[in-house]
DNA sequence: CTGTTAGCGCGTTCAG
DNA sequence: CTGAACGCGCTAACAG
């Protein structure tokens, strides 16, 4: 019942060979006969060996696993992107060992830490909401483990990593609700100290300014971060006497909770204020009225990121002073929220 | 520039002390005397020494991780499992190596070839739509690898596992449409090969039997995948002339497909045909009109796989031929799109 | 409380 | 084309 797993020298004793031959033989070694892989191969198989991956991690000082650390991990755009990763690393032959920060900071740190105990042989990360020191970062990069940052990247570190253009998009979105008549443009934002949103406030600036449009500061909100904090948010806002006509959103949530506030108080979308969201969740379009938002392409940015890292981990020669920034370039996705022409 | 990692040796030698020393001082074994503990942190601090888990799996025989295959990993049902899955193993200490099958059976045989050459100190499962062979699974159970299911089992694999009671709470369903009035039910299901699907399609059955309705073969709508099957049946069924008056649909995401295709015939929801769909997806209670449909509380199937697994894993007279089935509780969230009183 | 010794399973020299 | 010998970094006996 208890028997112990066959090793590379049962099978070599069984063939009364070495378990150098053995070794060769699995490994596709070209010095090793037709026949004898083929011999090796099948006592493998009728043994039921298993090479023992830590062994040979060990032996080689190589491991065949990347760590990938979310801030959240059951997210539409999360999901989607440790998809993407997946389908570049699999055939890779790589292991995808996943942590999730929960936007804690203390629990990025560990899970650095404990990637780094692993051996991985690089690290695919995006920032928590509550990393503000990178010291962690700076560790990893120092001992040569490769280090590919996506999305909500550390812009002060020097690293590889994978982007949207936040800014340029934003820009764009907000251009469009000029174009509809739009004049009074709010923004609902998630914490700008991250560098996504930092980069949406800054499109939503410059487009504001390059519009000639007047900044409130009261129509600027900031540190929304639920559906509800948007709810609250938006019901004074609205209630108060000088209303916006427009909100840019920087995530679909949070536009979700600012149109159930516009219902609740009666006013008109887009006629009266128009809405626009940002991630182009499932949801965006089957919500009424349909939600303009932007796509990210998060699949595209996991395979971009498992593609830089292979890059990184396949290149004797890579060097850490030089750096690639890959930009994935997200598109507006303009539905009924923000479409006046659909409806006058 | 390119020196080389410390390990432990390294620290010992600075410290003038054994390398068992430095190993029982940094795993907290008792028998290690507080100052010497805190010298050796000390030490390993300054050198940046991190334990290389390899060379420790290799010695004790034991690898800190848990193999997740998943047949998706974008999806909200799988990616809260992970979620769960995570918050448990987390904690205690392992890591998470995940593998997505994408449906796809080879992949999966795949997969479980790589996590146990990986030495994972466990397996947790849910199947791929492909997967009518268990072979694999047999052979990692014979091994001794810890192996748990859950949602998509092997039914006549003797595996610990975490199911809903997909059965009863579609008999509910099926029920509170019959309360609702409705007398002529359809069923829109995904392949019945499939555990999940094969339960609530009895359920169905069943409740049809109980209730004394009549069974129409024309309203069996079996191997239905994507919105798009959906809506293409959906038309079908409610041009002919034998109408059904109710969809029970076995995922949220064929509801919507009956749904778009029921608005585009102009056929009224609930008070015409009423719908009913399976997950509580986030876009259920958007839609118009909102969706009944069951939660499923993926994310605590996640946490009771991942728990199930762990005391597998301490457990050290942990019996083959015992085996625990976890049953989750789904509940019926009754919304518009079925509830008939609201609207008459 | 600490040191010595041995070996986990494998891949890779170096010899033939 | 194949074998012998070594050691990756660590932990667990055993000994003091």
């Amino acid at each position: 019942m208890e028997k112990k797993k066959n090793t590379i020298v049962d099978v070599a004793r069984k063939l009364n060979v070495s378990t150098s031959t053995v070794s060769r033989a699995l490994n596709g070694h070209h010095s090793i006969s037709e026949r004898t892989k083929l011999k090796v191969r099948k006592v493998a198989a009728e043994l039921n060996y298993s090479p023992n991956n830590v062994a040979a991690s060990l032996r080689r000082g190589k491991v065949n696993s990347i760590g990938v650390i979310l801030p959240r991990i059951n997210s539409t755009f999360m999901s989607n992107c440790i998809f993407g990763i997946e389908s570049v690393t699999y055939p890779a032959g790589y292991n995808l060992i996943i942590s999730c920060s929960n936007e804690d900071y203390k629990k990025e740190v560990q899970s650095i830490a404990a990637l780094k105990a692993s051996q991985v042989s690089g690290i695919i990360l995006s920032l928590s909401n509550e990393t503000k020191k990178t010291a962690h970062l700076s560790n990893i990069i120092s001992q040569n483990i490769p280090l590919v940052m996506f999305d909500r990247i550390a812009e002060l570190l020097n690293v590889d990593s994978v982007v949207n253009d936040d800014t340029k998009i934003t820009v764009q979105a907000i251009e469009h609700l000029h174009a509809m008549g739009f004049r009074k443009i709010a923004i609902f934002s998630s914490p700008t100290h991250i560098y996504v949103y930092k980069n949406r406030m800054k499109g939503y600036l410059e487009a504001l300014s390059s519009l000639g449009l007047t900044l409130n500061h009261n129509w600027i909100i900031e540190n929304i971060q639920t559906k509800e904090q948007a709810q609250h948010s938006a019901e004074i806002l609205f209630k108060a006497k000088d209303k916006p006509d427009a909100v840019f959103c920087t995530s679909d949530t949070i536009a979700l909770g600012v149109i159930q506030t516009l219902k609740k108080l009666g006013i008109q979308i887009p006629q009266e204020v128009g809405v626009i969201g940002y991630s182009n969740d499932t949801f965006s379009e089957l919500i009424q009225p349909t939600l303009t938002s932007i796509e990210q392409y998060p699949q595209e940015m996991g395979v971009n990121a498992a593609k830089l890292m292979l890059d990184i981990i396949g290149d004797k020669n890579w060097s850490m002073q030089v750096h690639k920034q890959i930009h994935i370039k997200p598109r507006l996705i303009i539905r009924d929220s923000s479409n006046r022409l659909l409806t006058e």
